[in-house]
Parts: C-alpha cells; sequence; structure tokens
DNA sequence: GTATGTGCAAAACCTTTGCAGGTTA
DNA sequence: TAACCTGCAAAGGTTTTGCACATAC
C-alpha cells in the first residue's frame, strides 16, 4: 500500500498526524529492511535533533495499533518493525541478523478467524536458521 | 516423549546431567502450563534454596541447545519454556494471558528442511487474540 | 588435575513511565 | 481552551556477565 492511502486510512481511524508520526511511517515506507525502534531513532535524529525515544516507541505503537504497520518480535533483544502490515512469513538468519520476508500462501491460518474457537488478532509467523547466502559463503559471521 | 528417553538424549549428547539442570527438566516434564523461567527459579528456590537464577537460564539454553526443550518468546516481556519440543502453534490470549498449544498438521512448513533456499533450524509459530473462554465470558481481565 | 558448573551480585539492555512544557483542533 | 503530544530523564524488569568457589570426570 503506498503511503498516502496509509496516510489517509491513519486520519480516518481518528489521530492527529504529528510531524514525528509521520517521519515514522515515512521512514518505514523508505526502509524495507526490516529497521529496529533504534535504527528508526537514529536516523530521525539528524533531522529532529530533539526527538526522543519516548517518541519514536509512541509513534510505532500507534501505528501499530492502527493497523498500518506490523512489529516482528523474532529477536529477543529488540523488535524489528515492518512498513508490510498483511501477515506473512519472516525468516531471521542466524549468522548474519538479516531478516528475510517468506512469502507462503498455502499456510492454513492465513485468512482465517479462529483457531479452535480462539479469535485471531495477530500472527507471528517466524523461522530461524541460516541463510542461502551463508551457506554459501560459510562467513558472514555476526557482529 | 518420557523424561527418561530425554535423559538418555541428554547424555547421548555429551553432558553433565547436574541436579539442578535435571530438575529443571523434570519441572518442564511435570508443569505443562508453558512455565517462565522466573516460575522455574521460585518453584525450585523451595528444593535449592541457594539456586541462582544464572544456573535456571544457563540450564533452560542447555537443554533448548540440546534440542531437548522449546523456548516460546510469544511475549516480549519473558520467555515461556515448552517441554514438548516438536515444532507447533503457540496461541497467546490477550486477556487471560494462557498460552494454548494449537495442533495444524498442514502447516506447509512443518517438516521442511529448507524455504527459498533458506535452512530451517527453528519455528516460533506464534498467534495471538482472545481464547474461546474469554469470549465466552467476556471478564478474565488480566492481571 | 583440569575442565566444567554453580551461586552471587551487579551490569546490561530495550522499553516504559511520569511529568512539565508545547502543540493541535 | 481542553485534549493531546513531545521531550527528557529516570525507572522497570528480564536476561546476561564476571568471578570465586565447588563439583565432576
Amino acid at each position: 500500500m503506498k503511503l498516502k492511502e496509509k496516510i489517509n486510512k491513519f486520519k480516518e481511524r481518528g489521530g492527529i498526524l504529528t510531524i514525528q508520526r509521520y517521519a515514522v511511517l515515512e521512514y518505514l515506507y523508505k526502509n524495507r529492511t526490516h529497521p529496529t525502534a533504534e535504527d528508526i531513532y537514529h536516523s530521525l535524529k539528524e533531522k529532529f535533533p530533539t526527538i526522543s525515544q519516548a517518541t519514536i516507541y509512541n509513534a510505532l505503537e500507534l501505528l501499530k495499533t492502527r493497523g498500518l504497520i506490523q512489529e516482528i518480535t523474532i529477536e529477543r533483544e529488540r523488535s524489528h518493525f515492518d512498513y508490510e502490515n498483511k501477515p506473512h512469513y519472516h525468516f531471521l538468519c542466524r549468522k548474519c541478523g538479516h531478516i528475510y520476508d517468506i512469502d507462503i500462501k498455502e499456510c492454513p491460518l492465513l485468512g482465517k478467524k479462529t483457531v479452535n474457537g480462539h479469535r485471531i488478532e495477530e500472527l507471528r509467523l517466524y523461522i530461524i536458521g541460516t541463510c542461502s547466502e551463508c551457506l554459501k559463503n560459510n562467513l558472514g559471521e555476526r557482529k
């Protein structure tokens, strides 16, 4: 979904699109490598030297609650964020730390609203392993 | 898998089965409600008053690395642990905090060794929502 | 005897919180 | 003007780390 559509959706759902919130959403739009809150904070600090972590976290939480972005909790140490909000699998490489998007359409859960009588509200579908690049190189130690 | 089988597997894979490690594994065997490290620590403290958190975390890490148990990272705040080590879905209820085991056999990933050329080493398949009990009661606020 | 494990305390880390001041509709 | 948001700093809570002592083979 394009940035403008998402901004419209945001406004429809009733919230103030402050300049900081816009900047966070725009950053995610332009950076599809699943950045962390820290990544976003550091980048936006260049434009907004006084911006605080709390604002970043607040903005991310709000955008997430509005259903505009997705939080990826595949690493216990820190969350990553994804402009793409449709549920899909993520693959984390143990060696290089890269997170890949994985498209699997046959998953029986995708599109379902309940399972065993429980109401599904969010899916976190994570795969951890060694990515094809690192398998090839057998290097690429993670810093 | 029974406790004795797992203990044999542990020894096969070359490690010292200390009394503390045994106690952690036994606790998970007897408590299938996905306890946290904290839960285990507090319970074992009764038997071993001087046991430390570090020991619990070390034991859990080792048992996990040996492939005997599974870590559930569905909550960002703390890990849960599961005696059952075969990959399966977990459902976390937002309201009551209960974690359910979900058996879905048709998942295209279960049993696969690679995806898009990446080697699969661990699956974390999480569903978050409202469980059937909480939907019925519409209460059961989480403490 | 050497490697390995445990216990203790403190550190580390990301994220959240409280509050004063600023901004928005 | 009333509600909401931002920035700052400090707190919070789980997990990790360093080291001395103890234990296992």
